[in-house]
DNA sequence: TCCATTAACGAAACCGTTTTACATATATTA
DNA sequence: TAATATATGTAAAACGGTTTCGTTAATGGA
């Protein structure tokens, strides 16, 4: 009877029908067959079947104080990662049964804040949250009045929260020892200001090993308002110049600008100066014959947050903080 | 205390400490204010605040029948169109305040099918579904049994769903008159394999206006395996060999893939074809001097699904559905 | 003065589940 | 045989709000 508004069947109507009571309907759907005869427990399946039955999620989570939904907050979801860390998340979601709940912050802790308490006011089970990293102490009061949290990819306090992040440091130093041994005599890190913990942290690891590979200063150059982009160009290009050099990003939002930058200026690579960074979108070995990147394990991020989660879910105990480090992979291209 | 599960507040401590009932606080939450002494606001205003109350919005969902939770279903997660298309439901949702509720079909009518339910479990007010296009009949179900639903990108039955999506037509005549006025004389349409809604119609629209602009047959070249992407690019060069010709493609994959083949050919564009197609992505303009592209507007669209999704939610009766046809960019670039 | 209206509020039912606290019949054991 | 388990259930109380249907007191009009 097509348009006629036909009323949500409850689990009343199935008890009424199967003979029996919402208990045992409720049992029933809760997989709790122990106390339940064969005959009833084929009776109930059937009557749920004809009656096209579906349990009210909101109705289950109102009393039994599960969702089963994860919250997902990522920090700005126009960033080609934050896609790939969401498939992550979702796909394993999934095989648990979770559905998630996402918002974008855009990077605006306010934003983070309202969205982390009407997540609450949802009763999701548990936020991933790849924070802007303005609101520490309001996300310690949250943890502390029970909100489980995994932070994904973004840092703030290791000793008290769960993180799952890329191992920077070790693929860092893979880069510079390949830089090396092409005959690399010096590079020049370029990044966006330093904002938030990924970037904080990538220059910092920069700045303490670059010498136990190359000779002089460190040098970091910041990419701030796109019309300067072109006069820091020149600048690293006066710094180097003498020996073979080598430009390192800090994400690919960097190498994008600095990729347009060299060809406004008609830089080439990898004559006029090497080219790598962090990042590897699929683009990068499309341009100049391919650019030597760093790919982050996104998608293996997500899913590490999860089952951290399901660990934290599952353990009635608050069991201790855990820093989950994921490897990256260096691809080597035409550009170095 | 730090540690403390404090309990959680609910509307019952409100009102006891107010010195009022349920009811009143009740109506403050939802701005009946008609029927309330500036007093008992003041004092339940106070209240609240002092006790950090935070209403709990299953339970309010469950008896009053809105969740102020949108359901948003795309087919690809990882598509640099879902991003932006995301974007633009979240902010446009976010003045409305709703929140929303996302999944990731993979392009997999079951996972499509399963999502949709779950929703409707939670009692999502609505859903804005970039379809699989694989559920068809199931959707007209839904729709029918009284879940708004808008289509995002991707259509199907036109007469039944409200659906938001560019208006291709229009700049591809757009296209096909400055390609003529620079002198080319034949294109060649690339596209992936015609499984969705969108690449059929544009697949439709080239072959339907193609002789409006040049001569001889519209010629389709289908993006199947990886590896026979160079014996079609070929093809297609034999095909054209003699005239100025121009290598039209159906999104932003086809296109990458095209460039990716061409350079593996060493077929330099605009030198030995042109190149141009849909979608506009941001690295488009770095490869070669710059690709001549047609930009989406994915954020629109997003906004439009949802704006007209209010539109559906507040007009109690069901009004007909609407097609909304919005404007692409065409960017010219080097390549042409 | 009496009745109708209205402002301001409350009691109780309700939303659709889960959970708790029994209840009954049958089988097993001392 | 009485007492105790065990299997199979049920009724009713949650869950935390909203909604329905009153009620009371004050005000206005006839």
């Amino acid at each position: 009877m097509p348009g006629t508004k036909r009323k949500k069947v409850t689990i009343v109507d199935v008890a009424a029908k199967a003979g029996v009571s919402k208990t045992t309907i409720s049992r029933y759907l809760n997989g709790k067959f122990e106390y339940m005869s064969e005959e009833s427990r084929q009776k109930i399946a059937d009557v749920i079947e004809e009656l096209g039955y579906r349990p009210n999620s909101l109705a289950r989570s109102l009393k039994s104080k599960q969702s089963f939904v994860m919250g997902v907050i990522v920090s700005d979801i126009t960033s080609p990662f934050s896609p790939i860390l969401l498939k992550g998340i979702s796909d394993c979601c999934e095989r648990f049964g979770y559905r998630i709940l996402i918002a974008n912050s855009d990077d605006e802790p306010r934003k983070e804040r309202d969205y982390i308490l009407s997540m609450i006011d949802q009763s999701v089970d548990g936020i991933i949250l790849n924070t802007t990293g303005g609101n520490e102490e309001f996300l310690r009061e949250v943890a502390d009045a029970g909100t489980k949290i995994v932070l994904a990819d973004r840092t703030i306090d290791r000793e008290l929260f769960d993180t799952v992040h890329s191992s920077d440091k070790d693929v860092m130093h893979q880069l510079f020892r390949y830089l090396k041994g092409e005959g690399y005599e010096s590079v020049g890190y370029f990044t966006q200001p330093l904002t938030n913990s990924t970037r904080i942290s990538r220059c910092q690891i920069f700045r303490a090993i670059y010498n136990d590979y190359f000779q002089g200063p460190a040098q970091v150059y910041f990419l701030e308002k796109k019309l300067r982009d072109a006069s820091v160009m020149q600048e690293f290009m006066r710094d180097h110049a003498g020996h073979k050099h080598c430009l390192f990003t800090g994400n690919g939002v960097a190498t994008m600008r600095c990729v347009q930058t060299m060809r406004d200026l008609h830089i080439e690579f990898p004559k006029d100066t090497g080219l790598c960074g962090f990042d590897d979108w699929s683009w990068m070995n499309l341009v100049g014959g391919g650019i030597t990147t760093i790919a982050l394990p996104s998608y293996e991020e997500g899913r590490e947050c999860v089952k951290r989660m399901m660990q934290n879910l599952h353990n009635g105990q608050s069991v201790p903080p855990k820093n989950i480090e994921l490897p990256c992979t260096l691809h080597v291209r035409h550009s170095t």
